[in-house]
DNA sequence: CAGAATCCCCTCAGATACTG
DNA sequence: CAGTATCTGAGGGGATTCTG
């Protein structure tokens, strides 16, 4: 049926690796918004060519814009978090919820620096 | 690790194919109960092999449960939604909801991206 | 700084066949 | 009925190197 698609099509690219946690991390970001290398220090671990695949895939799919300063030196680039993008927070909310309610052996989050305990 | 290794870890699992369909389709049943059989003619496109991975790791995970009929031949099997798998569906509400306002083709105004035509 | 280009391994998922 | 076994192709993602 036609939902099922649309659930199937969104998951597609949304439960890639990472792509979540770029989403959130722009989300914390001034005006919704990062640089590339701002958001691949910030996620240990991911790889530039993974960043710049994800963050491509959620500016054609229209979470995200791109914004590249003119005539900077070096390169200045910006990501910033459109409206679907923002409403997109709140589903991840509800999943962060669900995982901090259920999966209890997430107490190392404790221990740490935890923004879930934030958001 | 911290809370994004929770969001990760979560959509490990739930971002597979067909993993949220399998969790709709539970949610559909009498008593959020559907047996193996019910679930793949309702999901055309699956396979047998597909789906036993698939409800084994939301087993595994904790939002599903399983049970089979003692002395019944042929084997019936029931899969049952736990707790934490209908709070889940809300979540997976959520997504339904943001595909369906940021993604589907509105056909009565024809744009993509449409706010005001919500379902 | 912000990527693009390669190489390569590994997993996912489809197709098919078989079984208690 | 409710799976398992096996093979296969496609593609995701990590590591590394290069560049305007």
């Amino acid at each position: 049926m036609q939902d099922e698609c649309t659930v199937n099509q969104t998951v597609k690219y949304l439960g890639r690796k990472w792509t979540l946690l770029i989403i959130l991390e722009l989300y914390k970001g001034d005006g919704y918004t990062r640089r590339f290398t701002e958001v691949k220090e910030r996620l240990p671990g991911i790889t530039a060519k993974v960043l710049s695949a994800r963050l491509k895939e959620l500016e054609e799919e229209g979470l995200v814009e791109k914004k590249i300063e003119a005539g900077s030196v070096p390169i200045r680039s910006e990501y910033t978090l459109t409206g679907s993008g923002l409403e997109m927070v709140e589903v991840i909310k509800g999943i962060k919820q669900w995982a901090l309610r259920w999966k209890v052996e997430n107490i190392a989050c404790g221990a740490q620096d935890c923004r879930s305990c934030v958001l």
